[in-house]
DNA sequence: CCCTTCTGTGAACGGATTGTGAACGCCGGA
DNA sequence: TCCGGCGTTCACAATCCGTTCACAGAAGGG
């Protein structure tokens, strides 16, 4: 995804802090020049400018990207309770604001509903892991970004091992959790299917499955190293 | 000014207070029946609904209101802190939200932006997705430029999937989404609608459903292309 | 080197899930 | 009251896919 625009450089700890948990990609900026010059090719996909710090250049960061020949948005403003009749005359500058201090939930919340009303849609959950990528919204597996074609059953203990990698698990561990507490079956069941995903995975791939002797399963490189 | 619609019936007093201190003229409401038979002549100038009371019935209240032939905005929700996970799946039902407990400044600043942009019709009413167009305003439905000749129901699930193309929904999720929160019947009548849709589609674009066996279906295609 | 144990592999069975056609009942209009 | 549209439900068919089994191959211990 695009990367959000941030001010100022370096932004608020718990801005950056809450950024990064939501899984954004984002790269601050101090001023409105800098702003210009760091612009992708794609262009910004947003921006979070966080006014409660320095007002004045906060907003004619604002001005100088709405005013541009294809003005910035969404624009989210963090702005801190006394600022409230700031904003009064400047409903052009920004789409949604937030109080500081914030919770983080909230500036997802509010990026999230931007990002869908604005028209471009919102990240999706992923799962990553070196060449591969779950969407968890979509059901769907990518590998070197080529779709793989799971079944569910595939899937769900893909998305469990790729969830943990380098953590070991027993086939009975997995069962439970991937199959079910409830779950009563052979053990065997999960080798078939890791050897189908094995097979999905193609050639090149099926390493990212190790088997380890009398014990269960390991997705990826083990935390030793080797 | 025409009044602003207000729920639940009697407000939480902070709410009434501060809507009174920004000199709004307001009537609360007890429930969507309410809301409908007192609206004014010249419709509702917007809507405040405190969800962090009865979130089922507040939520159902904002559905109502939104599927009205006109529907309502702007609408502004208020949710604690807790119901932020609420409102993930819920972005056409309101147009800003506001954290509780609130100040009365953070509320009349959010409902004089909400006016503000509302005033300038910022609302998209069309869903579109490829070949697909589906008018909100008059209930038309096309694809590749051909009129499709849906039903409600086949209209109302096709603008849901549509309006979040490439996420998987269950058969439940559908089912409280489209038919209603307090729909209950069988999953498969989702099923039928799907078929139905398909057909209407043509055999060409009927693909633009997918199934996602043991999950539900899904509109559009993936991120990762096909 | 042999034996045991564990894992990979291919095939087949059977249950679960979905597609499909048809019928039912409700409701509004003629 | 009849009729047609529409949403829902049901029964059946088709397909998918999860599970199991048997066997072969690999690993490890003595």
């Amino acid at each position: 995804m695009d990367p959000l625009l941030v001010y100022p450089d370096p932004p608020p700890p718990e801005l950056a802090q809450a950024l990064d948990l939501g899984g954004w990609t984002w790269k601050s900026v101090g001023d409105p020049d800098r702003a210009m010059a760091d612009e992708p090719d794609e262009g910004w996909a947003g921006a979070v400018v966080a006014a409660d710090v320095d007002p004045d250049d906060a907003f004619a960061l604002c001005r100088r990207l709405r005013k541009a020949e294809l003005p910035l948005e969404p624009l989210l403003l963090l702005v801190g309770p006394g600022q409230l009749d700031d904003l009064e005359l400047r409903d052009d500058l920004f789409d949604d604001f937030c109080l500081t201090p914030f919770r983080p939930a909230e500036l997802a919340t509010r990026l999230h509903h931007l990002f869908w009303r604005t028209g471009r849609g919102t990240r999706p959950d992923l799962v990553e892991y070196g060449p591969l990528a779950l969407n968890l919204e979509t059901y769907q597996a990518a590998i070197d970004g080529e779709p793989l074609d799971l079944t569910y059953m595939e899937y769900e203990l893909l998305k469990f091992l790729a969830s943990h990698p380098g953590k070991v698990f027993t086939r009975e561990t997995l069962l439970s959790r991937v199959w079910g507490y409830d779950y009563y079956g052979g053990a065997r069941t999960v080798d078939v299917h890791v050897r189908r995903l094995r097979a999905k995975l193609g050639e090149q791939h099926a390493g990212l499955i190790h088997t380890v002797r009398s014990v269960g399963y390991r997705f990826g490189q083990s935390r030793w190293g080797v």
